[in-house]
DNA sequence: AAGATGGCAATCGTCTGACAAGTCCCGCAG
DNA sequence: CTGCGGGACTTGTCAGACGATTGCCATCTT
């Protein structure tokens, strides 16, 4: 059973292309966006439907809009690319840093989950999860440990250790036919120790920051939790708060 | 001259009254909101206000929206609180926490910045800079140190030490009326040393999670660039990703 | 009785056109 | 040169309509 291609939204679509644009050059951050009117009229949509796709744009802080004045590009706007929102898996997160990704190492397991996970997914007692641990590489060098824990019984498709090499949510879409809508991290500054440190091949000590994930599907019913320890010296993340 | 308060735009005083009632558990996570046109009727505006506010909730993942079927506050409401984007000045932060805000220690001084405020704020080689330095407590102890850097020039008004002692984006407001359109924080994981780990009263290697922020005006010119500290076991900060 | 089917109402998504509110610029009077 | 309008332009809000999708329920089929 072939997965039917939902039909993107329109303001959706608009929103992405704008976003292409300025990433591209395109539009320069301090330059004025064309009126919408023009726009709707390019793209050969609704105003509303512009208005949508700018309301996010100013949102995530890749525009301001001024009454009266116009729409203007913002100096977050060179920041699109390695912007904490477009973080959905590893592998992206680490060509954002300019580093090639790969896979170091991979094992997984069914098991019972730890109490931890099983409230996080709100499981019963009896309920097993499938446990995925690996380590990315970026450029050869160890910058990611991840454990994912999946609800054994949201998987419907028999599925391959390549199937696990990928990121979780894109295992969740072809296996369990599940999407995640949205996702919590909480994000806890930590040190490298035991079995982390070294997988991550660094000594006790080292600062981690680390992601404690729980994605959610569109019925607001959690999917898979992880535990993402990041490495890296310097710049990890950026976040853009607006204020409109 | 009393500031002139700028009206707010009604989709935000919309979104915001929604947030509150969100927030106050009038409407449950998981419960279905009333459709648009009610919710138009009872907050006194049109449809496309109500959209545009229950656009930048659905954003920031507080609700979710599905066509033919209605719009549902989801898990994700219940750290309202908690959340990375609410996090404009350190108090509040503390507060979310559930401790109580108090400052430990503060010094201020005006001095030509060193090269990384400089680059960071585009300031000329003779521009001098108001530098805060604080602690902030959460009951009684040392959580978060904080460094802020003002170009002089931006201040207008004489100020004294009181001024300093809230946030910062306060400050700029009252002493040089200039507002905060929005920022980008890069997240560093570190360790305590040094001054900072005297002052936070923690051992050296102490786990820390800096933040190095820039914020700018409307006009997207940067106002002011902080470096924070924090210091906290657990849970520090939550991010909601959502993807409509 | 159980499942499949079709229609219907509810709800969000998009469109159209209009007006209000705010900003910017330019000419004009002083 | 300065200050003051006024008008053009742009974003914000309004109103009403229709399309697209979903969920429910009655009906039909097996």
């Amino acid at each position: 059973m072939a997965t039917i291609e939902r039909r993107e939204l329109l303001s959706k679509q608009v929103e992405e292309a704008l976003r292409e644009q300025i990433r591209e050059g395109c539009f320069a951050p301090g330059e004025q966006l064309p009126p919408e009117n023009e726009l709707a009229a390019s793209y050969g949509v609704s105003r509303a439907t512009v208005r949508a796709a700018l309301a996010n744009l100013q949102r995530e802080g890749t525009v301001v809009r001024r009454q009266g004045s116009g729409t203007y590009v913002t100096h977050a706007a060179s920041y699109l690319d390695s912007r904490m929102e477009e973080m959905w898996n590893c592998e992206d997160m680490i060509r954002a840093l300019g580093c090639q990704p790969s896979i170091g190492w991979l094992e997984y397991e069914e098991s019972l989950p730890d109490a931890r996970a099983r409230q996080k997914l709100r499981l019963g007692p009896t309920e097993t999860v499938l446990v995925v641990r690996k380590v990315f590489l970026a450029d050869g060098e160890p910058v990611i440990h991840c454990a994912d824990y999946i609800p054994r019984a949201l998987i419907k498709e028999p599925f391959t250790r390549d199937d696990l090499s990928g990121n979780v949510f894109d295992f969740l879409e072809e296996c369990a036919d599940e999407r995640a809508t949205y996702y919590v991290a909480e994000l806890v500054p930590t040190v490298a120790e035991g079995s982390i440190a070294r997988r991550l091949e660094c000594g006790a000590g080292t600062p981690l920051l680390l992601f404690d994930e729980v994605a959610y599907n569109i019925e607001d019913r959690a999917i898979s939790c992880s535990l993402l320890h990041h490495r890296r010296e310097g710049v990890l993340f950026r976040v853009v708060q607006s204020r409109p």
